[in-house]
DNA sequence: CGAGTATTCAACTATCTACTTGAATACGGC
DNA sequence: GCCGTATTCAAGTAGATAGTTGAATACTCG
């Protein structure tokens, strides 16, 4: 059976190999994360690497590579650069990779509940759900995600509280009306400890299932950093 | 900047790793060669080695992480064993690799077009013109994919026209209707050259834009084996 | 221009991966 | 039960990969 032979063959094998070059830089746990993180918004490399608790120089590498295969793109300003997924086709992709490992990975409930606790007792609502709410008023929404991520984008009409910043606004917050708390997706710790801690206090709260970039490529109302056109050097 | 110290990051190390486990699992080319195969419906190992021109051990042994990883099943029917797809989720997987991969991979294009010729000349049809017309009678589809493919399931009403078949067909196809000729998929070779053959002999040819597993995943009407039940082994 | 900070580069190591080869196992038919 | 075919297993090798460490580069600010 022997290999290289057709110039047909040598170019299937290529094409293919292509295709997979894109799967492969998301095979490593690392870079997996640092999409999670990028498909909230641009960050910078420090700040990435303090997410992925990596050091900056092995960071940096796992951006380029993720930079080499065109899944981000980064943009310099002054001395920081900043990275960010180079399309919502590779939200799709991430969504989709989630989405086949919780369907098809035998062991990902366990490792989903050692990460993320028992969800079983928390209540949880869907983006429509939570949509059709926000307007009549009975509904505070908080983004419990980091602040740059907050600023970065969020969905329209939310308040940035993140999990340190809760205890003191335990105060502020509202008794009579439902709190929803979001943060980056179905896997994302943030929203299930604030709805934990807020239901400890008595508060009626509840966790929206899926996150920003659900919400947003979903197409529903968000507030975002316009983009500064012009700085950026794609892949 | 230690690592391995909370259990927090480490279950979200390992939750992670997780996820890039399927990732890891489409990163071979050869492996993609074969998700692409089972995405028409299943096929025993000898088959997909021809396919994909590889060794049957070697063949086996990614069939085997395709399984361990939990993307693809396996049943048994005498002395074969045939692998299939293990739910639409690892269809949808797939199209969106290939969607990132012709948006953001820079050398796409050229590998697409060393492996499939110059498609420029070659008339397309999306799915819904070809379902529109399909009832009206002024339409023939052809299958051109192996036959082993085309009897796993089918468009209905779609007629199977193997490219070693098509030179003896071109007698009996109609001279006065469409002939729309479709694949695997949207970088399938077979479509384009039936395509090209019947235009060189004088024929009116179109190729479908996509190929089966996208025409069936918009729940649009196939003719499919049905998959006998009791005889599945999931991963 | 010089100091300070953010990021990248380069060299190195332990581990993993794809493919090969040859043998082992599992089933069907005689 | 034995033979032929389909598939898997096991061992080996060349090449790739993730992470470490320390130095180099690129920008800002005073």
């Amino acid at each position: 059976m022997s290999r290289h032979e057709t110039s047909g063959h040598e170019a299937k094998r290529e094409l293919f190999d292509a295709f997979a070059s894109v799967a492969k830089v998301l095979s490593s746990g690392r870079r997996a994360e640092i999409v999670d993180i990028l498909a909230q918004g641009e960050r910078p490399v420090d700040d990435i690497s303090r997410e992925i608790d990596q050091t900056i120089a092995n960071t940096s590498q796992h951006l380029q590579q993720l930079l080499r295969a065109g899944l981000v793109k980064s943009r310099r300003d002054g001395t920081r650069i900043y990275y960010s997924l180079s399309g919502t086709a590779v939200s799709r992709l991430w969504a989709a990779v989630r989405d086949v490992a919780a369907e098809h990975v035998a062991k990902l409930d366990e490792l989903a509940t050692s990460y993320l606790g028992d969800r079983s007792a928390l209540t949880t609502m869907t983006r429509t759900e939570v949509y059709e709410r926000i307007g009549s008023g009975d509904l505070v929404v908080i983004d419990v995600r980091p602040e740059a991520e907050f600023r970065a984008g969020h969905i329209a009409g939310a308040t940035s509280v993140t999990l340190k910043e809760l205890e003191k606004w335990l105060d502020e917050l509202p008794n009579d009306r439902l709190i929803v708390a979001y943060c980056r997706g179905p896997y994302c710790v943030f929203a299930d400890n604030a709805v934990r801690t807020l239901s400890r206090h008595g508060f009626k709260a509840a966790r929206l299932e899926e996150g920003y970039p659900e919400w947003k490529e979903a197409g529903l109302p968000v507030e975002a950093k316009t983009d500064l056109p012009g700085h950026d050097r794609a892949s």
